[in-house]
DNA sequence: GTGAAAGCGCTAACAC
DNA sequence: GTGTTAGCGCTTTCAC
């Protein structure tokens, strides 16, 4: 006869179950916090976990219960301002819950965002959130057959995969782009980040050539340049435009950090702003508004969608598909620059 | 009897099996790429996979095989610019292989950080890194016991858990403080955010304080304050420094984005920096140097931290104890600010 | 209120 | 090369 005393493997919840005297099953339902259990064995069970140790295997329960924690998160980069807020958003309200956000980083590649969705739903999170609304028709149809409750968020898309909680991008070029008229301007450049990544960016330049074109203004000269740093491309490529510096009078940049970069370089040059260029940005960042020259711009509602766009995760997994979606605004942030 | 027909249960290596006519096992060999396979048993499998759109399970097979691809990070935060460059050091580098980082914040909160830890090993991860060295006790015993590996960095730290990368805080202080005394400056302030969350920080001053008292300088004030944004923060409190403008000559922050708020606010005050004010960093950010009167600054390896972190990491997984730890290291970069 | 048996989907170890 | 058996640590179901 083997003694008694012979634990089990630790770290299982059989080792607990024989440590506090009971079964397996008692144990699993103290972990899991079930009140069906005498509060004199929770209490002994309580005790034994804590003293041998016990970490509970989430690999184990969720295979066993196919129920998960994880919410998968995709964003483009974490080096874009905007997509820490987003997420600082979503972390706020998970917080309170159980389920736990987990980040992945596509580097605004769209083959890199399939690769993440495949290696997401191998651990079949309780949702997926998509920083982004532009996909691989394959990363579509994965996300589709997954069944998973997915959520595109930052921009409005005509055809969602599942839920949608944005602003809309088009509309806020237009909106700048009325503001900038209303102000007097009509001649205007443009400076930002590549198009074909940027795509959010791009639908923000249609909107507001659409605007002005529409109302006499007109585009005098459209710069778009990769470079790793917001603020250097502004700073990088502002030679370019104040070569014909009286054939305009606005450059409208893609984003706030560009803006930045252009206005610093400006101001380097002697450049009067905004009598002689205005600027105008995107984002509604604070080094916007603590610039020498506030810097006229949008704020966009980045924090605010995180945390819609997980509230409408958790309506979902509760079982309310009848939540309404609150959607989030942006608003014009009227700086000195313009 | 059943029919034989019945598919069985989608999406599991069993329902593969059937649809290719080989077992359970050959699949599962095709799947983890093993070589022992036949060309045209793999073709077979891999074409009934992909017709079935088979999505594997990796909570069955790290349960299985007791081994994870998941590498826990814990940050504090997302919205303090050195996180996401620490992350995207470890990411770049875990790209080319198996592994993938999941992200916790702690907020700066170590209990947080204790419940990260403990939610993450319930998973069972491959690794475990924390972007900070400072943890409550509870916590090291946790990560003790796990014997799973660990990396702490950012800082150099005396007894660290396990692995660690990082630079000597103290140090940064105090070569910062070498570099003024060399300038001739003698009479400094500091202006920071708070010492008891933001551990690096304070061992940053302490090092600056120890060697300008050691060198015949003087601290004449010494302002912390808690405030969501460092640009803010160093905006709000320059008043308060202002006042006295007389008695120093040297405003010393915890980071640029505190000197950045100082700076601004003092241009904005008119005052001539660094004649009647000079003002120092620490980060090396790039808007530092894109500011109108480039900061004086420290660059810390924030990158080169994350990427040395996981190839430790890495290196360690493959059995390599031998490694050597390259470590990183800082440099001043010396602006016009002072 | 508590327990025993039967899996969850996969892989290790061994056959053939 | 390929298949069989026995788990990985947990939860589900149903019994008592």
């Amino acid at each position: 006869m083997p003694r008694l005393v012979r634990t089990k493997k630790p770290d299982t919840i059989e080792a607990v179950a024989e440590a506090a005297g009971v079964s397996v099953m008692t144990v699993s339902r103290v972990m899991r916090g079930k009140d069906n259990v005498a509060a004199s064995t929770r209490a002994r069970v309580e005790e034994a976990a804590q003293r041998i140790g016990y970490v509970p295997n989430r690999l184990a329960s969720s295979l066993a219960s196919s129920r998960s924690l994880q919410i998968g998160v995709i964003v483009p980069s974490l080096r874009n301002y905007v997509f820490p807020e987003v997420l600082a958003g979503i972390t706020d309200r998970l917080d309170a819950t159980d389920y736990q956000a987990v980040v992945g980083i596509t580097d605004y590649d769209l083959e890199r965002e399939g690769k993440l969705v495949e290696s997401m739903l191998s651990w079949r999170p309780a949702a997926i959130m998509l920083a982004n609304a532009t996909h691989d028709e394959s990363t579509r149809l994965r996300l589709n057959r997954a069944r998973v409750p997915v959520v595109e968020l930052m921009e409005q898309t005509e055809a969602p995969i599942d839920m949608n909680v944005g602003i809309d991008q088009h509309e806020v070029g237009a909106v700048m782009a009325g503001h900038l008229l209303a102000a007097g301007y009509r001649r205007f450049t443009y400076l930002g980040t590549d198009h074909d990544t940027d795509f959010a960016a791009a639908k923000r330049y249609r909107g507001f050539v659409d605007k002005i074109s529409g109302e006499g203004g007109e585009m005098v000269r459209t710069i778009t340049a990769t470079e790793p740093s917001s603020i250097g491309l502004g700073r990088d490529n502002i030679g370019r435009l104040l070569s014909r510096r009286t054939e305009f009078d606005v450059i409208y940049c893609s984003n706030d950090a560009v803006a930045v970069g252009a206005m610093l370089a400006c101001l380097g040059e002697g450049i009067d702003i905004p009598g002689e260029v205005a600027i105008a940005g995107f984002g509604g960042f604070e080094i916007a508004s603590a610039m020498p020259i506030p810097l006229t711009t949008i704020r966009s509602p980045r924090y605010e969608m995180g945390r819609i766009s997980a509230q409408l995760v958790l309506d979902r997994l509760a079982g309310d598909s009848t939540a309404e979606v609150e959607q989030p605004r942006f608003e014009v942030v009227p700086g000195a620059s313009t």
